[in-house]
DNA sequence: GGCATGTTATAACACTTGTTATTTTACTTG
DNA sequence: CAAGTAAAATAACAAGTGTTATAACATGCC
């Protein structure tokens, strides 16, 4: 009937989201996502209408590329709000151009930062919860002192001005949601 | 001799810089500040040697520029580091693309984040020793603390996840002061 | 007033972008 | 195996970028 399709949907978002894991979202043009993936940009147009759709893909790709790592992170933390906290860090810090996609970026179409994180797993919700049984008054209050200052921490990270080791931060972080308790309660 | 110059260094900045402060930086191309000077981009390339250099004095512009937002703002607050973040996060809300230039892009060649601040008045220091006189242990690492806040909320600004008012942020800056002060010593 | 000289305008080059028209290729079906 | 058809490659278009070569222009000096 026809010639047999060689390069899938798979193929192309792959490349466009390992690019904009490597070099930056801005990287993602239809000529170099073509040459990476070793074809010319016309599969890219017979698979997405334009190159709008496959910024999206990729966007969504990131999405759940931070869903998935914040998964498995590891809960080093005791206090709420912290080990999130860590995750989010340590993404800002290993995964630059994808942070900087999701929660730097303005852009429109794009997702708020509390939807994000909280996800489907409703990580916030879990977390706010954990702070009222732990008896705190007022815990959406302190999960957005605690935010501000994670976002703030990750976002130093992209810059170079914040560089503390993972241990460091835990204990940052642990030190903080004390500080903020203390004066909430 | 020759024809006069109607077209000064000082035009072509200010274009530069106006068009940076209302539609972002990276609508600084050679042909948009031309027709927005009235000109054709011959007068640019007289006057800087390439559009790196017109970058660079802009850049400059925008550091000079958040240094006399700062010294103006009015003092509201009491304790330490107050006063610098509430012009901080008032800068991220007021003029979102010199913040961004200056504060969140990375970019080679770029001061950091603490020389910018502290400028040639010395403002970090000043708040440190201020901080030292109310008889806090260690100010340097308070900074530290209540910089990570401060940045993170200003951050949030451009992303539309912060939106408090600016008495608001008084009473959140004055009640963080107080919290981290008072796991600090 | 003519003229040399510095300034500006015009136009073009080389490059990159998204997108599309056209051609080639390869595979499945009859 | 031949034919038709879908996919991929080639090439081009239009727009935008920095930069530069060339031409027009105005201005002060002799």
């Amino acid at each position: 009937m026809a010639r047999k399709e060689t390069i899938t949907v798979q193929m192309i978002l792959d490349t466009a989201f390992a690019m904009t894991r490597e070099d930056g979202f801005a990287q993602v043009t239809a000529r170099k996502v073509a040459a990476r993936a070793g074809c010319s940009t016309q599969p890219i147009f017979h698979v997405y209408k334009n190159m709008d759709e496959l910024w999206d893909a990729v966007y969504e790709r990131a999405a759940g590329f931070f869903q998935d790592y914040y998964r498995v992170y590891p809960r080093l933390g005791k206090a709420p709000f912290v080990n999130l906290g860590m995750a989010y860090i340590a993404f800002a810090r290993e995964e630059k151009h994808l942070f900087e996609l999701l929660f730097v970026t303005a852009g429109p179409g794009r997702r708020s930062m509390y939807e994000l994180l909280n996800g489907a797993a409703g990580n916030v919700v879990r977390e706010i919860n954990q702070a009222r049984a732990a008896g705190c008054t007022d815990p959406s209050d302190l999960f957005m002192k605690m935010w501000i200052f994670i976002h703030g921490a990750a976002c130093m990270t992209l810059t170079g001005d914040y560089d503390l080791s993972e241990v460091q931060t835990l204990d940052l972080l642990e030190k903080s949601y004390q500080a903020f308790v203390s004066v909430n309660q």
